[in-house]
DNA sequence: GTCAAACTTCAAGTCAACTTTAAGTCAACC
DNA sequence: GGTTGACTTAAAGTTGACTTGAAGTTTGAC
C-alpha cells in the first residue's frame, strides 16, 4: 500500500504542501482521497513531482508542464517509456538553453578579452546586433516572462 | 549632441517606453530633463540598457542589477573598467547557471539511456539525492522566484 | 471519547516585472 | 494659434507561482 499523505510527500518532494494543492489544482498532480477527503499519494506522485521541479529548474512554465503531462495517456499509470520521451522533449530543450547561455557567455568573454565593453560593435552591448535577435528570438528560453507580453509589445515596438 | 527621447531610446533598444519608466523607478536609469519635463537620455543610457537586457537574459532579477550598477561610482560616467568588472561577475554567474543545466542535461541523459527513470536510484528522480541537492542549493540560479519564499519555506520544509 | 495535530477548502495576499489607463502637458508643424 | 502626436505622472491591472489565513473536519494516540 504505503500511500503518502500530503506531508509525507511534502517532506519527500522537498515541496510545501500548500505548492502541492496549487499544483493540484492546475491538474499536475492528482490524488486518491481517504472517507474523510484527505489525499493519499502514490508512489508516482514523488515521481511525478520531481520531474515537475526538475522541469520548472529548466524554467519550464507549469502550464506548459501541464500539457506535457496531458500527452501522457491518461487510463494508465505512465510507463518507462512514456517518461522517457518527456525526458527527451526537456533534454532537448536543455540542450537549446545551454547552448543560447553558452552564446551569450562567450560573447561576454570575448568582451571582457578586447575591452569592447565601451564600443559599438560589441555582440552584447550593441542592441539590433546580436542582443536584439536574443530579444526577439531565443529570449524566452531565457526569460520566460517576456513571453506573455508579446502580443502588446508588437504594438509598442 | 544627440541626446535621445524615450521613444527613441525605446526604439533602439527594443524596449518599450513603459518598460524604460519602470527601470527609472527603480534607478536603475536616469534621464536629464527638459523645460517641459520630458526626458532625454545620454547615449550611454543605450550601453545600460543593453546590460540590463543582458543581464535579465542570464536570468540576474532586477533588484540584484540595481545593486551592480550601483557598485558603479556615482559622481561620473562608468569606465570601460567598471563594465569589464560587471561584466566579469555575469560571467561567472553565467558559467555556474550553465553548469547546473548541463549536469541537470546529462543527467537527464543518462536516464534516458538507462531507462531508470521509473526507478529509485535516478539521479533527477530520486529526490534527496541530486534532484533535492539542486532543490535546495544551487536551485536559485535555475529559478529565482523560489529565492523571495525561502524564509518562510524553511519552517514549511 | 477526547483532544491535539494534521488535514480540508476557499479566498485573499505576495512578488517581480511590467503594462495599461486616465488625465493632463509639451513640441512642432502648418 | 491650433491641432496632432509625443510626452508626463500616478494608480491600477496582469501574470505566474505560490503562500497565508480563516474556519471548519479528520485522524489517531491516549
Amino acid at each position: 500500500m504505503s500511500l503518502l499523505t500530503i506531508t509525507e510527500l511534502a517532506a519527500r518532494s522537498g515541496l510545501p504542501a500548500s505548492a502541492l494543492r496549487y499544483y493540484e489544482s492546475l491538474r499536475l498532480l492528482s490524488a486518491a482521497r481517504t472517507a474523510g477527503n484527505q489525499r493519499r499519494y502514490a508512489r508516482s506522485a514523488l515521481r511525478r513531482v520531481a520531474l515537475i521541479r526538475a522541469a520548472r529548474a529548466m524554467g519550464i512554465p507549469l502550464t506548459q508542464i501541464v500539457s506535457a503531462f496531458a500527452a501522457l495517456p491518461a487510463g494508465r499509470e505512465p510507463t518507462a517509456a512514456d517518461w522517457t520521451q518527456m525526458s527527451r522533449r526537456w533534454h532537448d530543450d536543455l540542450s537549446q538553453r545551454i547552448a543560447v547561455l553558452t552564446q551569450l557567455r562567450d560573447d561576454l568573454g570575448a568582451c571582457i578579452g578586447c575591452g569592447c565593453l565601451s564600443l559599438q560593435r560589441c555582440r552584447i552591448l550593441n542592441p539590433g546586433d546580436r542582443a536584439a535577435a536574443l530579444g526577439d528570438g531565443p529570449r524566452y528560453l531565457l526569460a520566460p516572462q517576456a513571453i506573455r507580453s508579446r502580443k502588446s509589445r508588437q504594438t509598442a515596438n
